[in-house]
DNA sequence: TTAACTTGCGCAAACGTTTTCGTGTTGAAA
DNA sequence: TTTCAACACGAAAACGTTTGCGCAAGTTAA
């Protein structure tokens, strides 16, 4: 119907130049008090805003974060986006979400859609396909075309941008010790195949506490998932092969889990091989969700805060962004920062206290 | 660093005009294949991609949809999130995500920024803030202004717009009935306060579903909650007022429950009475979500098949946005849709069968 | 009276595209 | 030789802003 009004309808509904129309509405001292008022008078009456399309054009900047996921149907990823949303708003920015959906296509695909012009800068987590190929041209394409990257959580070394990450070896490790602590003799990991950086690195965590308690690791103990996309079908594998764990190791009287997933269903799995929580059996996961908080026994967590790791990193793309327009001539070279988010443990129903 | 290359940029370079780049990029016919074939090289080498901002600005449309939902760290709300994104990206679009927070202000200053040209159209679910206040005027004015909208799930009938909601009514019912089927007499709902159209609509579901069944309703067994914001001090109460509701009403053998939040207390606190699940309690909750499925015991469900809620929502819009090119000169009066997405009940372990 | 300011406003360029409408150069038909 | 179509390309406008600069009219100072 109506379309928004411009300055150009203004001037003319004015007779006025465009010019007059733009400098009244900034306030500028050129304009004499009388016309600036009749201006804005006008504008305010038609609820004139200027159009972001053709500023984002002539400032050569959108305003605007590009945020790339794996997945949006997950506590961690939405809480990021929370924290990232929180400060970009408050820094005048807003956010242009893409999923990836875990596959390397798509994280290319919207990598391109968004990197034409529509925003200044990404923050992104990178898909697990990505990280099993090991593929990371995308990533330095954009970043040669200035744009700049922050990531988070699921990182990799070579690519030069702002990091943030949680400490996974020292929240694993923590989270390890609480168990050995409380009295566990035969921990079990229940974590990722290695290419997902955040599996390896609690593993190495739970090896670590471990190794410093002079507890032998044993290999019977370790399960790796393989972690595709969760359909009911993966449900039911991961299901069968936590039983297996149990099955073939009695003892098992401590449980350190990846994620939620892995822990309510140990859980599930124990309580159906009559074992007692916290009793028989404590259990501790990694990533702080719904499901900790709301399953019974609720779960002791290691609390990763995805949303003080989004505002970290809107904070650290923001500031790079409007640091580059001051030093528009330096040669210098650009140094990058990792920052580490400290998990901290928080203690629930599935471990003795 | 490297700005993206331009078209002036390849025009330069080449030595020949703009405009023929242009045209040689779109395989126009009025470039010789000669020159063509130069530029098309030349484009590929530097990876030329027409910015998108100059485009949206030129054809007067983004290509991108504004979605503004509550909270984001939430199954239901993601899950549409996801649908929305996925026929958005398949039919060409981006999504940009604002957060209301469940708040008047931020829904409308959310809205303000992205209507200034950034989208082209909206999909939001309303915030509770503006639902109890019923100021609505932030709507009407982005309709006004030619910005088609799409309401889902938190809809307000007087906005004249496309809406895609669940059959609240119908939901609960089913529900409902399933309680009394399975054997229950005294059946208590778990509620919101009625300004929240979705616990009022599922109010009176629970109503009709007793009426149907010649139950005389007691309020004593409706719960209606004050649903702010979750926080820890609100789960306390929460979870005394749902003990409240068992201490006074000894009797009830079935719960009916808005959300999974509200089920898995009162399963929590059932149990801690010595209640069994099913056996001597049925719990059926609205919203599958994650703990519906993982807790134990798990849920059975109404579930709003969010993904589906979103890829309508995001069909309506789209549909409505490549329509308006075509008929442009149209005064016809706009007739608006409200899509209805089957509920159904997903039976778990909350409930005998 | 003239020179020099001040005031108030408009012109035009620029951001990066697409597209319409020329326009100059061929080559062929008349 | 003239005429005209075909061909290959360029100029310019448009989308909606902002802003440096120019310019006319009015004002002040000399």
């Amino acid at each position: 119907m109506k379309r928004k009004i411009t300055l150009k309808q203004i001037a003319k509904e004015l007779d006025v130049s465009i010019s007059t129309v733009s400098k009244a509405l900034r306030n500028s001292i050129e304009i004499s008090e009388d016309t600036r008022q009749k201006i804005q008078a006008f504008a305010k009456l038609y609820n004139y805003r200027p159009n972001n399309i053709a500023l984002s054009l002539k400032n050569r900047k959108t305003k605007t974060i590009g945020i790339i996921i794996p997945e949006i149907v997950h506590h961690f990823f939405s809480k990021v986006i929370t924290g990232i949303e929180l400060v970009a708003n408050k820094r005048g920015y807003n956010v242009i979400v893409g999923l990836s959906n875990e596959s390397f296509d798509k994280e290319v695909i919207n990598m391109q859609m968004l990197a034409n012009g529509s925003i200044d800068g990404f923050i992104l987590s990178i898909a697990k396909e990505t990280l099993l190929q090991q593929d990371y041209h995308h990533f330095t394409e954009t970043i040669n075309q200035g744009m700049p990257i922050v990531m988070f959580d699921r990182v990799v070394n070579e690519i030069p941008c702002d990091k943030v990450i949680v400490d996974d070896v020292k929240g694993a490790k923590q989270a390890v010790e609480k168990l050995i602590s409380n009295g566990c003799k035969n921990i079990a990991i229940i974590s990722t195949k290695d290419y997902v950086s955040v599996g390896k690195l609690r593993t190495q965590g739970y090896l670590e506490a471990l190794e410093d308690h002079k507890i032998d690791p044993k290999a019977s103990l370790i399960l790796k998932i393989e972690d595709k996309l969760m359909s009911d079908d993966h449900l039911d594998k991961l299901e069968s092969e936590v039983e297996q764990l149990f099955q073939s190791n009695k003892s098992i009287d401590g449980i350190f889990a990846v994620n939620e997933l892995y822990a309510v269903t140990a859980i599930k799995v124990a309580r159906k091989l009559g074992l007692k929580i916290p009793d028989d059996l404590q259990v501790i996961s990694f990533s702080d969700g719904v499901l900790s908080k709301h399953s019974t026994p609720s779960l002791t967590t290691v609390s990763q805060h995805g949303q003080k790791i989004g505002e970290k990193a809107a904070n650290l793309l923001i500031n790079r962004l409007e640091a580059e327009e001051v030093d528009y001539n330096d040669e210098t070279e650009e140094v990058y920062e990792t920052v580490i988010i400290e998990t901290n443990l928080i203690e629930r129903e599935s471990t003795k206290n």
